[in-house]
RNA sequence: GGUUCCAUGGCCGAGUGGCUAGGCAGCGCUCUGCAAAAGCGUCUACUUCGGUUCGAAUCCGAAUGGAACCUCCA
C-alpha cells in the first residue's frame, strides 16, 4: 500500500528535504505544538492547524497508521521571563475573577469549535499539561539527577550552559551559544538563574498564583517546555517521527524541548521537525499581542473593516492550501475573493465528472496525471502544485463535456476517484453544497423558471428580466443553458 | 545589533540551470432575446549590480527593500 522512500520532507532541523522513512515500518509518530488556551485562537493559529491536518490526512491516505498527539497548554505558559513571572492562564482568570479551569474550558471549547469549521480531523491524543503534571515533575527529577538542572528557592531552571558543554544548544534554531549570552537582554528580576538562557522546569508559585500543584520542591507548577517533552515522550515514545508546530515555537520552545529529552534521557526526540509559516495580516505576522489579528467569526461574517465580505472556512482552507505550508502567506481581501472564483471552478467541475460519459479512447493520459498530483504531495506536501493539477483535470473534464477530449470509463473512474480524494480527503476541503437547498425551495424556484420560460417563448422580455432579476436580489443565480435553466443559491 | 528567510507578470502564488505553473483580474470567443453564469482561448514576469556558465529568474557575491526569531505568541 505503502510506496516506500517517495515522501519526502523538509526537515528544519538539516534545512534539507530527507528522504521520509518512520521508526516504526508503516508508522507514523506526530507531535504537533497546540495553543495555550488563554484566549481566542485567530486565523494565524488556524493556519498552522490546517497545514498539519493536511499533513496527517495524506499519511493516512498513504496508508500509514498515524498517531497524531496535539497538546493543550492549560497551565504554566508565562508571560515573560521574570522571576515573578505570572502564567497566562492564571494572570487572564485573576483578571476575569474566574477559576482557571472556566477559562481554560471556555477557549479550549472555542478552538475546537474553530478546528470543526475548518473541517480539521481531531488529533488521535488530545492531552492537557495540567493532566501530566506528574509526569512533567518525573522528567524535571530525571533531568535534575543527569546534572543538567539546578534548585532555587524552589524553582528549578535548566542549565543551558551546563547541557552545552556535552550537548549542542541551539542545533534546531541554528543559534550559537556565545552569541545567545551577548545578545540577551537584560531582563528586570531575573537574577535567580545562573544564565539569562536558563529556563524554568518548575516554578514556584506564589500567593498571587492560582494554579498550583504539589511537588518535591514544594508548591508550583510546571515550566512551559516541559509538557511537550513530557506528553510527547509518554504517547509516542523517546524517539518518534515527526514533530511540528509554528515556525514561531522553533527558538525557544522546540530547542529547549530538544535539551530537555537529550539531558532526561540521553536520546534526540524528534526524526524529522517541521514548521508551518505565519500567516500575515498587512504584511505582518497575526499576534496576539500586537492586536493585528483577524478572528475566524470576522472570516465567516465579514464582519470586520479588512474584508467586503463573510467567506466560508471551506474558501479560506481552498485558499491556504494555494500557498505551501513553509511559505509566508498574506492575507487579505483581494487574495480570497480570488480564491472563492477558484475554489468554484474547482467544486464545479468535480460535480460535472459524475455526468460525463465514457468513450473507447481517452485523449489525456489520467494515469500520468494522478502521478503528478503524488508527486506534487511527496515533494514535501506541496498542495500549490497539486492544485495547478487539480486545475488541469477540471480542463480536461470541461472538454470532455464538450466533446473536445474523451475518457475510457476505467479513465474516467480513476480520474473521478482520484482528484475527489485529493480534494476532499487529503487536502479535507468541503464541497458547500450547492443543491441541498430545501425541496421546497427548488419547487418553487423551478416554477418561476416554468414561468420565465413561457414569459420567454412569448417575447415578454420585461416579466422574464423581472423573475431572474428579483431571483438574483435574493442570491438565487439562474444559469440559461443549452438544455434549459438551471439555478444556484 | 545578532541569526535566518524572502524579493516572480495588474493581484495572489509555485517552480526548475535550457522545456506552459496554477488561480483571480483583463482581452477575445462560445452560449444567450439581451445579459448573467459557465466554458474555451490568450497577453503582461522573474528587485538592482557584478560573477560562474554554451546558457540563469533558477548557482555565487554585493546592494536595496521586506519578514521571522533573538522577550510571550501557531
Amino acid at each position: 500500500m505503502i510506496k516506500e522512500n517517495n515522501l519526502t520532507v523538509y526537515n528544519s532541523h538539516s534545512g534539507k528535504k530527507e528522504i521520509f522513512v518512520p521508526v516504526l515500518k508503516n508508522h507514523v509518530g506526530m507531535y504537533v505544538c497546540g495553543p495555550t488556551v488563554y484566549s481566542n485562537v485567530h486565523l494565524g493559529n488556524a493556519r498552522t492547524f490546517i497545514s498539519f491536518d493536511m499533513i496527517y490526512r495524506y499519511l493516512k491516505h498513504l496508508g500509514y497508521k498515524v498517531r497524531y498527539v496535539r497538546n493543550i497548554t492549560d497551565a504554566g505558559h508565562l508571560e515573560d521571563d521574570s522571576d515573578d513571572g505570572e502564567d497566562k492562564i492564571s494572570k487572564k482568570a485573576r483578571l476575569e475573577k474566574l477559576e482557571p479551569m472556566q477559562i481554560v474550558q471556555h477557549y479550549t471549547v472555542d478552538f475546537h469549535d474553530v478546528l470543526r469549521k475548518f473541517n480539521n480531523i481531531p488529533p488521535d491524543i488530545e492531552p492537557t499539561a495540567t493532566g501530566h503534571i506528574v509526569e512533567q515533575i518525573n522528567i524535571a527529577k530525571k533531568i535534575i539527577e543527569n546534572g543538567f538542572a539546578y534548585a532555587i528557592n524552589g524553582s528549578i531552571y535548566f542549565d543551558v550552559a551546563k547541557y552545552n558543554e556535552t550537548n549542542n544548544y541551539g542545533e534546531l534554531s541554528g543559534r550559537n551559544i556565545e552569541d545567545l549570552y551577548s545578545n540577551t537582554r537584560t531582563l528586570e528580576g531575573q537574577n535567580e538563574k545562573k544564565n539569562p538562557q536558563d529556563f524554568a522546569l518548575w516554578k514556584k508559585a506564589n500567593y498571587t498564583h492560582l494554579q498550583h500543584w504539589d511537588s518535591p520542591w514544594g508548591e508550583g507548577f510546571p515550566g512551559w517546555h516541559l509538557e511537550c517533552t513530557a506528553m510527547s515522550t509518554k504517547y509516542l515514545g523517546e524517539t518518534f517521527d515527526i514533530h511540528g508546530g509554528g515556525m514561531d515555537l522553533k527558538f525557544p520552545h522546540h530547542e529547549c524541548e530538544i535539551a530537555q529529552n537529550k539531558a532526561a534521557t540521553g536520546k534526540d526526540p524528534v526524526k524529522y521537525w517541521l514548521h508551518a509559516n505565519m500567516l500575515t495580516l498587512n504584511g505582518k505576522r497575526m499576534s496576539k499581542s500586537t492586536g493585528n489579528t483577524l478572528n475566524p467569526d470576522e472570516l465567516f461574517t465579514g464582519n470586520t473593516p479588512l474584508l467586503n465580505k463573510g467567506f466560508h472556512p471551506a474558501v479560506a482552507r481552498f485558499f491556504m492550501m494555494q500557498a505551501h505550508y513553509r511559505s509566508v502567506l498574506d492575507f487579505s481581501n483581494d487574495a480570497l475573493t480570488a480564491s472563492e472564483k477558484g475554489y468554484q471552478k474547482l467544486m464545479n467541475g468535480i460535480k460535472a465528472v459524475d455526468n460525463l460519459t465514457s468513450k473507447k479512447e481517452s485523449t489525456f493520459d489520467v494515469k500520468a496525471w494522478v502521478g503528478k498530483c503524488y508527486s506534487a504531495m511527496d515533494d514535501d506536501f506541496n498542495t500549490t502544485i497539486l492544485i495547478s493539477h487539480l486545475f488541469d483535470a477540471v480542463k480536461i473534464i470541461n472538454q470532455v463535456a464538450d466533446n473536445k477530449a474523451s475518457l475510457t470509463k476505467d479513465d474516467l473512474e480513476l480520474l473521478s476517484t482520484s482528484i475527489k480524494a485529493f480534494v476532499f480527503d487529503v487536502m479535507g476541503i468541503e464541497n458547500i453544497s450547492t443543491d441541498n437547498s430545501s425541496s421546497k425551495l427548488e419547487g418553487v424556484v423551478n416554477m418561476l423558471i416554468e414561468m420565465r420560460k413561457d414569459a420567454r417563448t412569448n417575447k415578454d422580455w420585461a416579466l422574464s428580466d423581472k423573475i431572474r432579476d428579483e431571483l438574483k436580489e435574493l442570491d438565487i443565480q439562474l444559469k440559461d443553458g443549452k438544455d434549459g435553466t438551471t439555478f444556484t443559491v
